[in-house]
DNA sequence: AATCGTCTGATTGTTATACCTTTCAGCCGA
DNA sequence: TCGGCTGAAAGGTATAACAATCAGACGATT
């Protein structure tokens, strides 16, 4: 590496480029706040003196990375999204289709995240993320009791764990492993890993609530372990090209 | 909630959507692998029978997913990329920037999970990835020496690290951790602070060889832990708002 | 009064065509 | 062998036009 020094490209290849650049630095300097909609495309065009083609890529780009959303139609145009948790959990999924990563790995990040999340939980949780974190107890045992599929209600259980931890960024991961893994596992459902599950989740509930961040981390991660077995266990019984060729990514977006 | 059915769309809103599913979905399915050529604007149009504007409007979010690069000029094209996390990294720090967290949260954030990540390398580090670590102190042991700005050779150390954990989520993770802190972070360099870091890392780097995973835990924690305290008094100083405006994602991404 | 059609203007989606810019392979000459 | 020239291929941009969509206004019908 002779010449490992950071240099920067000169210029912009594309004059498209500049406006994606340009309009993500007034998002993220809070000038275009959520919702907001930007100028039309022809506005556009004019106001950054190209066409209206060039505009329209920029507005691709923008769009694929999950920072505006475009509608069509009288009062349409583009708008600044509210958030792209979803962006996150899509390119892990890309990643994860393009063999690039692997379920159990993100099975493995997320027991690393989460006992600590955890952890934090049970020294910071307030009334109110407590309060939470049993109502989603509550949901899962009677998801239990009716034998009904408890992967999402289980997943909604560690965001909420998550939540109690006072720190955005690290629920934001927790979430955004959750959307991924609810697409995925949606089969794994097996009713006597349903029961050990809720059984886990009540034992967690018990150490945040009584703020023992010890017995709340070693619970968590003794819990998810288990599910990193369970689902190695799984993934050698599915083969796991075919899950992978299944799983799909949702091909309308605009919602 | 009356219509809960779950009725799908019924068709993609847009022709350029449409392509990029199917091209998508070549690339997921192996058809088209790492490194192939897709056929060139005019000729893909044809063969999608529509414009050449909508292949480029379907390009355009391909490439914004990292599934495809484009070349100009003769022999150019749109060739199918070898995928990396950088996506993954760079989806994660614009979440990060859009909610804007605060910086002492991503502290803390990577706290979590660099102490992981290290005692994850510890394990399973392998020669090559050693040798990566290596070189990396090396440098930061020559920018200490030259009185250097510290902070991206330091930043390069976290993600060999993080790499050596063989965990590519995690190790994205990291990564998108390194984007936000080295543009904040530039100003905040410190002699004293670099030496210091610059001992920790060595710590760090033997503990990893001799493949001691509590140290090597340990010493990271301690070492981010200080890094925390560090960041925290410098902020108090500095108006963290100002700061935060300042963060900027790297405009030039196609390197 | 509430619902249903219909019109209208604004806005994105798409097409067609043309031209410019960049890049490269291959030729040619020194 | 080296260097430069040149032409063709490919993406990048511009322009003008039409199609599809949709919110809102307005009125007719029930």
């Amino acid at each position: 590496m002779s010449g490992g020094i950071a240099f920067t490209p000169v210029r912009q290849p594309r004059a498209s480029g500049e406006i994606v650049s340009q309009i993500e630095r007034a998002i993220f300097d809070g000038e275009l706040k959520t919702g907001d909609r930007l100028q039309s495309e022809r506005e556009l065009a004019e106001r950054f003196g190209v066409s209206r083609i060039t505009v329209r890529d920029a507005l691709r780009v923008l769009e694929a990375r999950g920072l505006v959303h475009v509608k069509v139609g009288a009062s349409g145009g583009a708008f600044v999204s509210e958030t792209n948790v979803d962006q996150v959990a899509e390119s892990i999924s890309t990643m994860i289709l393009l063999r690039r990563m692997t379920l159990s790995g993100v099975a493995e990040a997320r027991t690393v995240v989460e006992t600590a999340t955890c952890e934090l939980a049970a020294e910071r949780a307030d009334a109110a993320a407590i309060g939470r974190i049993e109502r989603e107890v509550e949901r899962g045992r009677s998801v239990v009791r009716e034998q009904a599929p408890h992967t999402e209600a289980s997943m909604d259980f560690h965001v909420a764990v998550a939540d109690a931890a006072k720190n955005e960024l690290l629920s934001a991961t927790v979430m955004a492993y959750r959307d991924l893994l609810v697409q995925t596992l949606h089969d794994m459902r097996d009713v006597r890993s349903a029961k050990a599950t809720q059984r886990a989740h009540e034992e967690i509930l018990h150490a945040i609530r009584s703020h023992d961040p010890k017995a709340a981390r070693s619970l968590m991660l003794a819990h998810l372990q288990d599910f990193e077995k369970r689902l190695r266990r799984w993934l050698a019984t599915q083969e796991q090209t075919e899950l992978l060729t299944r799983a799909r990514h949702r091909s309308a977006r605009t919602g």
